[in-house]
RNA sequence: GCGCCGAUAGCUCAGCUGGAUAGAGCACCAGGCUUCGAACCUGGGGGUCGGGGGUUCGAAUCCCUCUCGGCGCGCCA
C-alpha cells in the first residue's frame, strides 16, 4: 500500500523535476503514517525536499504534486497541504479493504519474504562456559539471539544457530577442582573455606582449619549445584575418587552434567542450536597455530615478558593483547580469532556475534586481526546487550555470580513460564537494562501481563470462530474475501495497523531488533482487545451475514498477524486461554 | 583517568538513517456498561525528551560539552 503510493509519488516528483527543467536525481522521498491521524493514512515530505532545488516555496511546491497525484488510479481518496509543505494523503476504504483482503489470503505466512535472497547467515549466541546453570543474562541474549534467527529466517535467510564454548581454559580446570573440593569436604578429608573469605576476595584465605586443609580453590564456583554433583559421585563412587585428578573425572562428570543442563534449559525456552563448536576443535585442527604463524608473517606478533602478543596498537587499538601466556597456554583472544576465521571461511554472509555487554572489549581485537588476516571483517557483526535486574516485590534483588546468588533461568522459567520470560525478555532494546518485573511476569491477568495480553488477543480470534460455529455461522474463505462491509474508523484502523506488520518484520530483521515486533504486537493487540469487547457499538457476530462474514474475516487477519508475530519472539498462539 | 551503553509522563518503556501539537502500557481521576467472544468501554489530567551550547527551514533524534547511572579497561573468559 505504502510502496504503491511511493511510486505514485516519485513519478510525480520526476515529472515535475523534468517539467522544470532539472536534470537532477529525484531524492529520496519520505512516504510515512504521520503520528497524528489528521494529518492523513501517509505524509509525504517531498515539497521540504524538493524546495531548495525548485527554489520555490514548499506549499506550492506540494500544491503541484497534489494535482499532478489526483486519486492515483483510485489509490488515493484525498489529499491536503498542510503545516510547513507536507503533503497528507488518505488513502480510500476500497483500498484497505482490499489491502485486508491480500492479508488474509496470506494467513500466518504476512510477513514471510524472500528480501534475505537465501543468504547464508550465522547467529552465535549464549556461548556460555559449561560452568554452571544459565544465568538471566545468558537467558536474556538466548532469547534475543534466537528471535534475531527467527526474523532473518522469514525473511529469507538460510540461518545457522551456533553455540561456541570453552573447554580448554582456567575456568574449566577450576570447575573441576571446585567439585574434587566439595567431594572431599563431604567425604570429611578437607575444611571447607569459611563463608566471608569466600565472599570476600581481600579476606585471608586459610591453608587449613582444624587439621584439615582447605582444597576447595579461591576463585572456585560457590553455587549449590557444586555440591550435589559432588554428592553424586560420593553415593556412585563412595571414597574411591580421593585420589582422583581434578581435572579427569571431576571435570568432565562436571562438565558433561552442566552442559546438559544448559541445553534443557534452552530446550525449556525453545531454542534449538544447530551447530556447537567447541574450542578444541581449533588446537587439534591446528588452525590455532596457524592463526599464530599468520600474524607472525605480517609482523603483528612479538615476544615480550615470556608472552606471545598481538601488536594490536599497529592495528589502531589502544592496546597490544597476549595471544600466549608465559605458561604456554593461548589466552581467550587467540581461539576466537581462529574461530571467527574459520566462521568467514565456511562461507556465511553474514556473521552475527549476540553478546552481553561485558564482552564488548573483545570484539574489535578479533575483528582487527580478523582484518588484519585478509578476511573481510565488515561481514562480522555485534549485538551488544545490556545486563538484566530483577524486580520482585517493587524492590531490586541483588545478583551475584561470585557467590551464587543469582536467580538462573531454570528458576524464573518455572516462575513464568517460558512464554512470559521470552516475551519480557524481547520486549526492551538489547542496548538497555533490562528491568525484569517478576511481579508484572507472574501476574496472570491478561490486562496487566503484556504477554497475555497479545496472547489473549489471538486466542480470541479462535473464541469468536468458536462462538461462529455454534451458531452455524461459516468462517468466510481466505482466498475470496470481501471486505467492503468493514467502514468503521476502529476497523480502517485495525487493518492499517495489520497491514505494517510484514515491513516492521523486515525492519526489525534488517536492524537486528526484535524488540520492534513484541511492541508492535502490542499495538494490534491494544486495537483488536477493545474492537472485540466493545459490543455496545458493533458486534463481530450480528444479523447482517455480509457484515458478520466481513468482520470475522478481520478476525482472521488478525490472528495471521499475531499468530507469525507471537511465533516470531517463540511464544505460543493458544486457541484459548 | 580512558572506552562503550543508558538518561523521554508517577512507574516500565517505544520513538533516535532530523519533520507537524513527543507516544504506549500500568498507575491516577471522571463518567458509562452489568458479564455476552466482556478479568469491560469512553474520556481526562500528567513532560524544561538529564543540563548547557552548536548545526538548520525544522533537533528527543546529528555534533560538542557537562552531570548522573551500568559495564569494561587481566598473561580471566
Amino acid at each position: 500500500m505504502k510502496e504503491r503510493l511511493r511510486e505514485a509519488l516519485d513519478g510525480c516528483v520526476r515529472e515535475l523535476l523534468a517539467e522544470a527543467g532539472f536534470a537532477v536525481e529525484a531524492p529520496p522521498l519520505q512516504v510515512e503514517p504521520p503520528r497524528q491521524a489528521d494529518h492523513g493514512d501517509f505524509a509525504c515530505n517531498a515539497a521540504l525536499v524538493l524546495t531548495k532545488t525548485l527554489r520555490r516555496p514548499p506549499r506550492e511546491i506540494a500544491e503541484q504534486l497534489a494535482a499532478r497525484l489526483g486519486d492515483a488510479g483510485g489509490l488515493v481518496a484525498r489529499t491536503t497541504v498542510a503545516g510547513p509543505g507536507f503533503l497528507n494523503v488518505w488513502l480510500s476504504n476500497e483500498c484497505w479493504q482490499r489491502g485486508l483482503a491480500d492479508l488474509v489470503r496470506a494467513g500466518d505466512r504476512v510477513a514471510t519474504s524472500r528480501s534475505g535472497g537465501g543468504a547464508r547467515v550465522q547467529v552465535e549466541f549464549v556461548s556460555a562456559n559449561p560452568t554452571g546453570p544459565l544465568t538471566l543474562g545468558h537467558g536474556r541474549q538466548a532469547v534475543i539471539g534466537d528471535c534475531i534467527a527467527r526474523l532473518l529466517q522469514v525473511v529469507g535467510h538460510d540461518v545457522t544457530r551456533e553455540y561456541y564454548f570453552n573447554d580448554g581454559g582456567r575456568q574449566m580446570r577450576v570447575l573441576g577442582e571446585s567439585v574434587k573440593a566439595r567431594y572431599l569436604e563431604q567425604l570429611g578429608r578437607a575444611a571447607a573455606p569459611p563463608a566471608d573469605a569466600l565472599a570476600d576476595a581481600e579476606l585471608p584465605w586459610p591453608e587449613s582449619l582444624g587439621g584439615l586443609p582447605v582444597v576447595f580453590p579461591r576463585d572456585g564456583y560457590q553455587g549449590e549445584y557444586i555440591s550435589e554433583m559432588a554428592a553424586d559421585l560420593r553415593e556412585q563412587h563412595g571414597d574411591g575418587l580421593a585420589d582422583e585428578p581434578a581435572a579427569g573425572r571431576f571435570r568432565e562428570v562436571a562438565q558433561q552434567r552442566i552442559f546438559r543442563e544448559i541445553e534443557a534449559t534452552l530446550v525449556a525456552l525453545g531454542i534449538r542450536f544447530d551447530v556447537y563448536t567447541n574450542e578444541k576443535t581449533f588446537y587439534e585442527d591446528g588452525s590455532i597455530d596457524r592463526v599464530l604463524a599468520d600474524l607472525r608473517a605480517k609482523d603483528l606478533v612479538y615476544d615480550a615478558d615470556g608472552a606471545v602478543w598481538l601488536r594490536a596498537t599497529s592495528l589502531g587499538l589502544e592496546r597490544d593483547r597476549v595471544l600466549v601466556k608465559s605458561s604456554g597456554e593461548p589466552t581467550y583472544l587467540l581461539p576466537d580469532i581462529a574461530y571467527h576465521r574459520e566462521k568467514l571461511r565456511r562461507g556465511f554472509e553474514r556473521v552475527i556475534d549476540v553478546q552481553g555487554a561485558d564482552h564488548i572489549e573483545q570484539f574489535p581485537f578479533v575483528r582487527a586481526a580478523i582484518g588484519a588476516l585478509g578476511c573481510d571483517a565488515a561481514r562480522i557483526e555485534l549485538v551488544m546487550h545490556q545486563f538484566v535486574t530483577l524486580t520482585r516485590g517493587g524492590q531490586q534483588v541483588k545478583q551475584s555470580t561470585r557467590r551464587a546468588t543469582y536467580v538462573t533461568v531454570d528458576e524464573l522459567l518455572e516462575e513464568v513460564g517460558a512464554d512470559v520470560f521470552r516475551f519480557f525478555m524481547v520486549q526492551r532494546k538489547a542496548d538497555g537494562q533490562l528491568d525484569f518485573d517478576v511481579d508484572l511476569a507472574k501476574d496472570r491477568d491478561w490486562k496487566k501481563n503484556p504477554a497475555f495480553y497479545v496472547q489473549y488477543a489471538h486466542a480470541r480470534t479462535h473464541g469468536i470462530e468458536r462462538k461462529a460455529v455454534e451458531q452455524g455461522v461459516a468462517m468466510p474463505a481466505t482466498d475470496a474475501f470481501d471486505a467492503s462491509a468493514l467502514v468503521l474508523p476502529a476497523e480502517i484502523a485495525l487493518i492499517k495497523k495489520l497491514l505494517e506488520f510484514p515491513e516492521v518484520v523486515e525492519a526489525a530483521a534488517a536492524a537486528r531488533e526484535p524488540h520492534h515486533v513484541a511492541y508492535y504486537l502490542r499495538e494490534v493487540a491494544g486495537l483488536w482487545n477493545p474492537y472485540v469487547q466493545d459490543g455496545v457499538h458493533h458486534r463481530v457476530l450480528s444479523d447482517d451475514a455480509a457484515l458478520t462474514r466481513a468482520r470475522l474475516g478481520l478476525a482472521l487477519g488478525v490472528r495471521g498477524v499475531l499468530a507469525q508475530g507471537l511465533g516470531l519472539l517463540g511464544l505460543s498462539a493458544p486457541e484459548r486461554m
